[in-house]
DNA sequence: CTGAAAGCGCTTACAG
DNA sequence: CTGAAAGCGCTTACAG
């Protein structure tokens, strides 16, 4: 939706503005140049034309080598600084991407965001922030404000709820938007990671370690990834013959805070489970700190698997077993597959999904009735 | 430095150009615009000029409502975008900012992005991120494409070694900075907290329970940081009149993996101490760890102190007490200064320090032989 | 209250 | 190989 009425920031008109005053601060103005540089005054200063100094900016082959070593000389001299913006207004180009997360403090996004900027940086391109903070109402905001800065692409993690047909109609028809991480109403070009083939490693994971009683714990009913998850832990137990009790299955916000608090209802569940899988490694830490409250040990007498392998999860006590998805590299296939679709925008939409690996660690042990290889630190 | 033979991206023409061709994947052509609108599209569809239009779009009371009312109908009917690059040009205006990050993936930072994104994106800001992973070479390729990008000022946490004449000049003398977290040669605008009295509250915290011989563990010498809050922690000392032993500071990487391996050179001291005051978060998770692994127990027999309250400051076991520095405030603080300065260029540089406050959590026990007031659960 | 015109800093055919 | 000219999508005095 365009915003209406946008007022320019009130004095919007001073930044950059050439000064002809004297700055009181400062004695020596002479080093100050009173003017953001141009292509203009590069070319003025050796002698050649404005479009002369643009090839060589550019790096093209048409310019005789002394010419541009006499330009450059005269860039670095001067301290002249590119202007992106304009070229790219004259070339109908862009250089920037925007990448709109929910929640940059959580662990998982950040270094999601870390690599994305790391595979833009790297052609020179630049990262747009924008965070909705899980608000349909901001991420609406914040795309209108994105797309007017004409970026390359969009990188979406959509907010919980969002309504595919209003994020099209911000984001208009000619931007690429990249949405990952959850499922949007609409065609969408997707990168997601393999959710249920994920939870199916991690549940039969448990039930190889000798569980029978599995439960599901954390996250939200409403969330795509946690209903995929899910499947694939039930289709684990499916496999193998377990039962799969919904009482087993406790709905948290997905964070460490809440699962911690709703362990209680895990516990009193009759009979008692001896291994969760759970939504992700935030609620997993949160299990485990939930145990040893209720004097019980993840990795002792009972077994967690977590989702995603956040650093924490190698650090914590014990250690998270974990489905590792590696979201710096992520990242940085999201800002390829931008990046594709902005060279060739007749690329059809896809679906493009994260292979994801489990990586035992010490909290998921095997059940304590079971015999053998308990595991000691 | 201004980088020189850049080169536009391979096929950059080719973004956002007018297509004339029917994308084949679409049969309903007729909704998708094959061009970007601009302000004159609009114009014509309502049968004004573009300087109306352009009014109308930033709220000038110069329009009259009826007109006012066609305009905005017709930007809504049509889904026009507004090009901000191109107003930006125009007016001289800039309305983005850049914030340079040493590390992303450090929660710490992450939530200090988050706080100035929202500051921003409250004006219709937007953020530029450049992330530096601790290198100067790539501070300095960061710096010089965001520059390009016309921000209205740069906040930047400096990567540890950096040169301040060679940020200025990559910078230019146009654009404000504003250095947040550490210290870098030259004349800047600074927000730092305040290191030192933070140092010294956890060391006086410590000593008020009974402590007498205190560590300062963590951190390296050459960071800024690690010093201030190292002389906090001397002054307190000094002033209580107790032993400030060279071998009680233990320097460690300021991460958890590196704190938690060094955790033995800090036993082995003799007499060993009963209390550390870590510098930062990570490095006390990490002694919290090390400590385990060794059969002893931070908030039982060994008291610990971190610096940040980062969110698994809370969380973890047990509770670390820590000195809260707000890291979102300070992004949001962080911002602000930038728009100040933007809106006023002759705003004289300063250091503004951000007030620093201990929070007590379990982490911090009387020493073993005090009597009296043990925490239990 | 509205329109015609100039110009922000670039790029890009097109001549020469 | 280099220069003059047009134009990207806007804003902003300036007339009317």
């Amino acid at each position: 939706m365009v915003v209406l009425r946008r007022t320019v920031p009130a004095t919007g008109s001073q930044v950059h503005t050439r000064k002809n005053w004297i700055d009181p601060n400062t004695s020596m103005t002479a080093d100050k140049p009173r003017a953001r540089l141009t292509l203009n005054d590069v070319a003025r200063g050796c002698g050649v034309s404005r479009a002369t100094v643009s090839l060589v900016l550019r790096g093209s082959p048409l310019v005789h080598a002394e010419t541009r070593a006499r330009v450059e000389a005269e860039i670095r001299r001067v301290g002249y600084i590119y202007n992106r913006a304009a070229a790219n207004l004259r070339a109908q180009s862009s250089s920037s991407v925007a990448l709109v997360v929910n929640d940059l403090s959580n662990p998982y996004f950040a270094e999601f965001a870390a690599g994305v900027d790391e595979a833009l940086a790297a052609i020179g391109f630049v990262t747009l922030l924008g965070s909705t903070g899980e608000s349909v109402q901001r991420q609406q905001a914040v795309l209108a404000s994105l797309v007017e800065h004409a970026p390359a692409g969009i990188i979406l993690s959509p907010a919980e709820g969002s309504d595919g047909a209003s994020v099209a109609r911000a984001v208009g028809p000619h931007v690429p938007v990249l949405v990952f991480n959850r499922e949007l109403d609409g065609a969408w070009d997707y990168l997601v990671m393999d959710n249920r083939t994920g939870a199916r490693l991690a549940t039969e994971h448990l039930i190889g370690l000798g569980h029978r009683r599995i439960a599901f714990y954390g996250g939200h009913r409403d969330s795509s990834s946690c209903r995929e998850r899910r499947d694939g832990y039930l289709q684990a137990l499916a496999v193998a013959g377990l039962e799969a009790a919904p009482r087993w299955r406790i709905e948290t916000a997905p964070t460490r805070l809440e699962a911690a608090r709703q362990v209680g209802a895990l516990l009193a569940t009759e009979p008692v489970p001896t291994a969760a899988v759970c939504y992700n490694d935030a609620v997993a830490l949160g299990l485990q700190l939930g145990l040893v409250a209720r004097g019980r040990q993840a990795g002792v007498d009972f077994a967690v698997v977590g989702f995603d392998d956040i650093p924490e999860a190698a650090m914590s006590v014990p250690p998270l077993t974990t489905v590792a998805t590696a979201p710096r590299a992520r990242g940085r296939q999201a800002a390829e597959r931008i990046l594709a679709r902005m060279r060739d925008p007749s690329i059809a939409i896809a679906r493009q999904t994260i292979p994801v690996q489990l990586i035992a660690r010490e909290s998921s042990c095997p059940p304590p009735d079971a015999s053998g290889n308990r595991r000691h630190e």
